[in-house]
DNA sequence: ACCTGAACACCGTTCAAGT
DNA sequence: ACCTGAACACCGTTCAAGT
């Protein structure tokens, strides 16, 4: 790889090394050897690790805000919010432990943040107060975040204790009673379907809010 | 310290020094000083550093299945959900970085995990089907991870980087323009009655599935 | 301006040896 | 059964020195 380094490259080589070797593996001197350069060259670019991981949130961020302004604006607030749901999960799931990693980071770019500006304007245009308009984005990010934790945490607990986590390991493990449990854990449907009906509450609730 | 650890003094020493110091310094060597013996003592009672971490969030997550059991089995399903989202959140609230760390993680004991079929139990006396009341309680986890990981990390960034997260440090760091974030950043009170709204939104579309 | 070499103060973990 | 001492293969970070 030819020397030149920079913020985006080294941005850029750290999302490809998490994604290949996993979040422990991501360290400083693996990304440096993967850039063909030696460690320290890094900090010349970067104050420390925690602005290289702030950096990478906000790449990540960038393009979820990305995405959201290709929605067309006259497409009413519960389609926009489902989408905005849609795209931070998907952005989510692009990474290794995204949404571990990459939620509630510092964002490093006031754009990323700014873009949240002209949702609250369409939701409030849509009839939302100004706060109901907030609480809905925050209510959103906060139920993807925690749905796709939990999502990438099973995901990769397959891998590593398959007996555990398949319907039959996990049966024997649980041991006698909890049927419902057991019978929960058959009737699991793919995990998309069950985004979207755990998403569909959430919005179902904001719009109880918007009628009152 | 007396000498003669086990899992339990393990863990308990391991959540003080969580709370003292932070996720940084949760390492085995200050670990075992705090607990009078040298690092690798603690290997004879923990296979490695993973298994401690599960044990902690098993211990956090059994104080919370302690907690919902004394919630009164006539309580009707709305006021549970609403008392297990509470206890979830303040148990989290306990330890710093609680959200982060004990999200999403192995749980080593089934009995905790078995906690959850007495109430799947009642939400289908209440009208449920099993899945439902399985989304139910997994809908209130995943907005609970979400807000509190949120939160914790505001509360940090408010100690480490106090210009950019107070409310006029925040309204210059954005620049021109986003005045309705602006807005809304002045306007946000607590947080407490922040997620009790959040809360209710979502078991507001809970409801709104159930009168189908 | 950008990068290297060498070093510092740490990590988690293993393992023979002690009691 | 339970713990220590010593060691291994790493970490993130600093800093003088090179180009």
């Amino acid at each position: 790889m030819a020397k030149g380094i920079n913020k985006e490259r080294i941005v850029a080589a750290a999302l490809e090394l998490l994604n290949d070797k996993g979040m422990d593996a991501l360290t400083v001197r693996a990304l440096a050897a993967r850039l063909d350069v030696q460690a320290p060259a890094l900090y010349w670019h970067v104050r420390n690790k925690q602005e290289l991981l702030d950096e990478m949130s906000t790449f990540v961020m960038r393009r979820v805000t990305d995405a959201l302004s290709r929605i067309p604006p006259d497409a009413g607030w519960r389609a926009s919010l489902a989408e905005y749901g849609r795209i931070l999960r998907a952005e989510y799931l692009c990474h290794r432990d995204g949404a571990r990693i990459f939620s509630g980071t510092r964002l490093s770019d006031p754009d990323v943040v700014k873009a949240k500006e002209a949702w609250l304007a369409r939701f409030m245009a849509a009839g939302f107060t100004l706060v109901d308009a907030d609480d809905a984005l925050d209510v959103v990010t906060a139920f993807v975040v925690g749905f796709v934790i939990e999502e990438q945490e099973r995901a990769q607990s397959d891998e590593t204790a398959p007996d555990r986590y398949s319907a039959v390991g996990r049966d024997a493990w649980l041991g006698e009673g909890a049927d419902l449990i057991k019978a929960v854990g058959r009737l699991r449907d793919d995990r998309h379907a069950r985004f979207g009906r755990h998403l569909d509450i959430v919005l179902d609730g904001l719009a109880a809010r918007l009628q009152r």
